[in-house]
DNA sequence: CGGTATCTTGATTGGTATCAACTTAAGTGG
DNA sequence: CCACTTAAGTTGATACCAATCAAGATACCG
């Protein structure tokens, strides 16, 4: 089994202040999984006696609204950590994890989590800080979503994308989603996100290689983003 | 000065799980101020060197979009603690926090803060659950508003005011908003907020004394925001 | 190669924003 | 207390945006 003090995602999130005999104690208790593309590592309702650590691969974390409609809310990558939240609650999980590609993820158990917060005030206070940068980013979310129209949100979504995935050899966004993925994120109808994009395509603001997407014209996009 | 140990608003955030001697300290650094209805508490973009403990009164958390809308984000009422999130974080705020009525507010300097969130394991693991809620409060609204119609989100709206403020002598829900406030709530054109409230009296879910709201058919309203 | 999921475009409907006019309520100063 | 001013609330008409339904095209998979 691979140790958590040599793995280098662990310098991506809040166990980079653990202590190497910590590290090594995690490295004992948890475990190690390979999600395949399209299936959960948790879903809502489930009780999550840890949490994850994302060695690699992408997930979207996703919410049905009461509507029967799916929302997309975060996407997460190599290096996160999901299911603190549910686990500091001490609720079982209000959100869905799903993988969009093969993915390799650590369980470590709620034990060793917990321990660490009581002993480990540096630890503690950076998944404060996390939380409170993910309430910011909520707090956008909510206004954008509330006040935007979908066509602003999808060319915000679509330079929010590149940020944070970058391009491939290609000049692609480096994110393999479908077009019905792309829709929950924006909050909208699958059909009204394609239409949208083939206009931004016809606007020659992007353009397509397959299904995947690249972005010609950012600064356009940015405009758009902004309402002009 | 009166004391923060004998403050009863204390009991209902995470100040309870200070000692007694950290909160006679507190107390002789703490300042306490009175806000008028419609002033800011503070701004988007203050730089806040503390935290409000809110003694009386209630406030409005909002946020402008870049299309030049105001988006109220939450409510605020007595006893809740304000700013902590802008303290953690070390950013200067992203939210405006504006009284909906004359308030009564107490100050805490910044570095009592910090010291207690060092020395005080409780006290910090309690703000850390209080985070770790208002994101999945966050999260639901980012669903809502996603997928939601107006006129759902405005049935949920009311039932939800009424359930975190109860009604007054009169049977109507006991906070003070414009048709303005309840639109940026809902993130809507006031003109439609105020169309569907009428429709909503016509059908007799509610009634109205003056500009205040009395539920009159809860479960129609939640029917309504249900998707019925 | 056939079957299925995903993607795409068209036509229609309904919901919501916007603009404009008007009414009512809430100050404010004489 | 009244006349005046201004803000807040209300209603109507119109235009636009986005959801939905329907049909066909393309890609994917066993």
């Amino acid at each position: 089994m691979s140790k958590c003090d040599q793995c280098i995602v662990r310098q991506f999130n809040s166990l980079k202040h653990l202590s190497k005999e910590d590290l090594m104690r995690m490295s004992n208790c948890k475990t190690s999984k390979i999600i395949k593309k399209g299936e959960p590592i948790f879903e809502e309702g489930d009780y999550l006696n840890g949490v994850y650590c994302i060695k690699d691969g992408v997930c979207k974390i996703s919410k049905m609204s009461e509507n029967g409609k799916n929302q997309i809310i975060n996407i997460i990558k190599r290096g996160d950590l999901i299911g603190e939240r549910s686990l500091i609650s001490e609720e079982v999980s209000n959100l869905n994890a799903i993988a969009l590609e093969d993915m390799e993820v650590c369980f470590i158990p709620r034990d060793e989590i917990v321990r660490d917060l009581e002993k480990n005030p540096a630890f503690t206070m950076d998944i404060l800080k996390t939380m409170a940068s993910s309430l910011k980013n909520s707090d956008n979310l909510i206004v954008d979503m509330a006040q935007k129209s979908v066509k602003q949100r999808l060319a915000e979504t679509l330079l929010k994308l590149q940020t944070k995935f970058g391009v491939n050899e290609i000049g692609a966004i480096d994110i393999q989603l479908s077009r019905e993925d792309i829709a929950n994120i924006i909050g909208t109808a699958t059909e009204s996100a394609i239409r949208l994009l083939s206009e931004f395509k016809k606007n020659k603001s992007i353009g397509f290689k397959g299904k995947n997407i690249i972005i010609i014209n950012k600064n356009d996009l940015e405009k758009i983003a902004n309402g002009f």
